[in-house]
DNA sequence: TCAAACAAACCGTCTGGTCGGTACAGAAAG
DNA sequence: CTTTCTGTACCGACCAGACGGTTTGTTTGA
């Protein structure tokens, strides 16, 4: 594959990914994302022969993405959970790492593409499910799971924009989210 | 309105989150909705004259539902906290209930109506905005909106059905919650 | 008998996908 | 060096089906 190839390739996926976190699923059609890529329709289907190629790419860019992340935060020394609380705000904690330039609301948006197709649904489905198996083999699994679906809930409220809370009471939460994650690997 | 009108309205609105509910709001079609519901579609334009007017009647029906019930749990003493972690699970620490007939996760695939239009979505928004915020004022807001935050994740995973964790830990979970949920309206 | 409650064919638009063609860079041939 | 050829990258008109909505006609119940 060709740089120039590759340019594109990544454009059309940040147009797409750029739509699907601004204007919701149901606005990803094709010639949108053209559009927005700054290429016409035909290119779209030259580098991604369809829809659905499309979005497993995009998906699977995400996913490489996050574990790329997740590894790294391993590796300075965070537990597995307090890592995965630290994942979800890596972007504010450290405005410095923009250039890693991943924002977990992503996934949230990205969960929406479930409701489109199931096919390649079913693939991140099943790597996050054995993603979050570890999480009930901490020494606390009930309060892991809490930590786990807190922040996902509160990503989603926030890409819905439900109830979304001032920046402050965010912080908070996330530093008690923080908090805990540590207790339990330290535990662990 | 007659009788005859109501049952076929109720029919089509059973139908229609019956959809959303178990295939997403991409097969949510007109089509689709009059022929789970044994209706023609021209019955199902002649009691709602369009799809918003559909998505509307749902959502307000759903909001009605919700409201009762939450009224209902907090005059049988719980406090608002409680009675809003019991509400995620009524149907099923209560199933002699079970003619309430209200669950929840029916809320979180609502929320991907969002999506689809922002015209009504906007005034759900509101409502729920001013509901979650006493939630701000209560004795611990941060550990408030965890839990708020964790039940909607929950209900959201298991929508979607990513990392769905054994029945026995999601009701370790709920109690839990119930659990910090009692001591937080205690001290308010 | 009359209006409410449907049914069914039909229409315009949107959208995913196809297809023939173009621009251009480099290799091969003369 | 010029010409020809070839493959990659891309364009844009077009198509078929799906979907929201309209219109017209039919049944049903008071």
């Amino acid at each position: 594959m060709s740089n120039r190839s590759n340019v594109t390739k990544q454009k059309l996926l940040d147009a797409a990914t750029d739509i699907i976190m601004n204007h919701g699923v149901h606005q990803l059609t094709l010639d949108e994302v053209a559009k927005t890529a700054g290429v016409s329709k035909g290119g779209l289907l030259y580098h991604y022969p369809s829809k659905e190629a499309l979005m497993t790419a995009m998906v699977e860019r995400l996913q490489q993405e996050q574990n790329e992340l997740y590894a790294s935060l391993q590796q300075e020394g965070y537990g597995p959970v307090e890592a995965f609380v630290r994942l979800f705000d890596e972007t504010k904690l450290h405005p410095e790492r923009a250039a890693i330039q991943i924002d977990v609301e992503k996934m949230i948006a990205f969960l929406t593409l479930f409701e489109v197709d199931q096919e390649y649904a079913n693939r991140w489905k099943h790597d996050l499910d054995t993603f979050f198996a570890q999480f009930q083999q901490t020494a606390d699994p009930v309060e892991t799971m809490i930590i786990r679906y807190a922040l996902e809930g509160m990503m989603m409220s926030e890409h819905f924009g439900v109830g979304v809370p001032p920046t402050e009471l965010k912080q908070a939460i996330i530093a008690r989210l923080i908090e805990r994650a540590h207790d339990i690997d330290c535990e662990s």
